[in-house]
Parts: structure tokens; C-alpha cells; sequence
DNA sequence: TGATTACTTGCGAATCATTTGCAAAAATAC
DNA sequence: GTATTTTTGCAAATGATTCGCAAGTAATCA
């Protein structure tokens, strides 16, 4: 574990919501590089110790987030309007997902789910 | 409808899979541009006529994929080994997003949820 | 029908997250 | 310490997607 792996990891594993990459980025600046950011936060998930997934934000495009793995596989809801993330707790479609792998024969080595809308703060900001 | 917009509905909703905007364009070529057919997409999910979802695949990259919306909300299979998807039939987490509604006082306005791995074929083609 | 206005398209260049080549730096092995 | 392997910084490349702008089509009006 290198110094910029470790500033990466704990910048995650202290961090309440899923970061980009670039969030991650600005977190270590100085310590190290975009590119070496990139390339721990790839390593951190080969070894298992960080998960990410990618999210489609209406107005922010695009992106990679990642979460430490110090906690169990989880989902999050997105705020495509304070771009707040919500923790949805653990994962509760582990079940359906062994459903499809029976029913269709599939070997599913990894799913994603994610939900995006208003929070509660920022759906109370506009129409009841 | 023009021309151009016509042809990529009936291209999407021609495909049994989710297409991505290389593939629709490659479907196309010869009818219209690439910038054509990127805003022929927008303009098909805005109208609701078509729904996409951001995939990622561990060869191919992170992409953006359409489905006509002739059929009714569905989620994806998608297969790491050939690249080809399948059908999970229509959405069976509604509940689940409610839940998550009610419980957290969210307002959910879309979700995205796919799994990837092996498929029946890929998976009998390595160890049982 | 011809002129006016509004929307759509093609083409090429620009964006933006992410990746890569390469030489220097750090870590590990001998 | 010296050789060997791995990691880093920097700058340039990549690839999906977007944008500007001039030309092409369609819709509206006199
Ligand atoms: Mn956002
Ligand atoms: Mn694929
Ligand atoms: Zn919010
Ligand atoms: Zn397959």
C-alpha cells in the first residue's frame, strides 16, 4: 500500500457519500496526481477495497463514483438537484437477482441500481 | 417525425437488445450523420418514445444505450463475454423504489438498474 | 406561389472523463 | 549497495458525446 493508495482510501472510507474521481482528485491535490488518483482508485477496486458504479447525472453528465469497502455493498439514491447522495442501506435485491440467475442461467458477476430525483429537502423546496 | 428521427425509432425498435449510439448510427449510415443520430436520440427520449441507461462493460468501455419504448419498462442482462443483452422482463423493482419513497421522503424519477456476467452460453463454454 | 420564419441536418472542431507512453522516483529483491 | 520490479508525474492521446455554424427542409403567411 503506497502513500497515494492510502491518501485515496482514507479520503474515501471517510467520505459519507460515493465520490468521482475527480472529487477524490481534489481531495488529495498536492499529495498526487489525476493520474495516479485514476490509477489507485482502479487498484483499491481490484483488491476489493473500494466498489464504484457509473451514474448519469442530468446536469453534471457522466460519471464514476466510488465507495470505500469498509462498509457492505450498498445502493444509493442521487439528488439530480443538491447532487447529494442518499444511502439506501444494504442491498435488498440480492433475492431477485438469484431469481434471474435461475430463471435465465445467468452468471451475474455484478449489478448496479441506483435512483435519482428530488430529495426530501429539495422536493419540499418546490410544489408540495 | 422527420426523416432522420423516423429511421432511428424504427432502427431501435426493430433491435430485440439495447442499442448504443455507435450501433444505431452504424444501422443508419449512409441516412444520416452521427450528430443526427445523437440528437435524434435525445429528441425520442424526451417525446418518451425510447429509454436509455449508461452501461458499463469491462471490455467495451462505458457507453449509453437506447430501447424503443414500444414495450413496457424493462431492465437488461449484460452479457461481459459475447456483449449481448437480455431481457429481465418488465420492471419488478417498483415496490422497492416506493418503499424507498416513503421511507426516505424521496421523489424518484427515474432508476437504472442492469446486471452483468456470464450468460447461459458464455457461462456452459467455461468451467461448469 | 413567393417570401418569411422556424426547425433540422452535416461537417468539423471542441469537450470532458478517463487512459496511456515514457522517463524519473520509489519500493523490493538479491 | 546494486539490480529488478513497481509506481508516479507529466503531457499527450482517446473515445463517446456535444457544439457552432452555414446550408437544407419544413411550416407559415401574404
Ligand atoms: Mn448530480
Ligand atoms: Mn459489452
Ligand atoms: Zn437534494
Ligand atoms: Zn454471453
Amino acid at each position: 500500500m503506497t502513500r497515494a493508495r492510502a491518501a485515496v482510501l482514507e479520503t474515501l472510507n471517510g467520505s459519507r457519500e460515493p465520490m468521482s474521481a475527480g472529487g477524490v482528485a481534489a481531495a488529495v491535490a498536492g499529495c498526487c496526481d489525476q493520474a495516479t488518483v485514476y490509477r489507485a482508485l482502479h487498484y483499491l477496486e481490484d483488491e476489493g477495497l473500494a466498489e464504484s458504479f457509473v451514474l448519469h447525472c442530468a446536469e453534471r453528465g457522466v460519471e464514476r463514483f466510488y465507495v470505500g469497502a469498509n462498509a457492505p455493498h450498498r445502493h444509493w439514491f442521487h439528488c439530480e438537484s443538491c447532487h447529494r447522495f442518499i444511502d439506501l442501506g444494504a442491498c435488498r435485491i440480492g433475492g431477485l437477482v438469484s431469481e434471474f440467475e435461475r430463471e435465465l442461467g445467468l452468471r451475474v458477476s455484478r449489478h448496479t441500481m441506483y435512483l435519482s430525483g428530488k430529495c426530501r429537502d429539495c422536493a419540499a423546496r418546490t410544489v408540495p
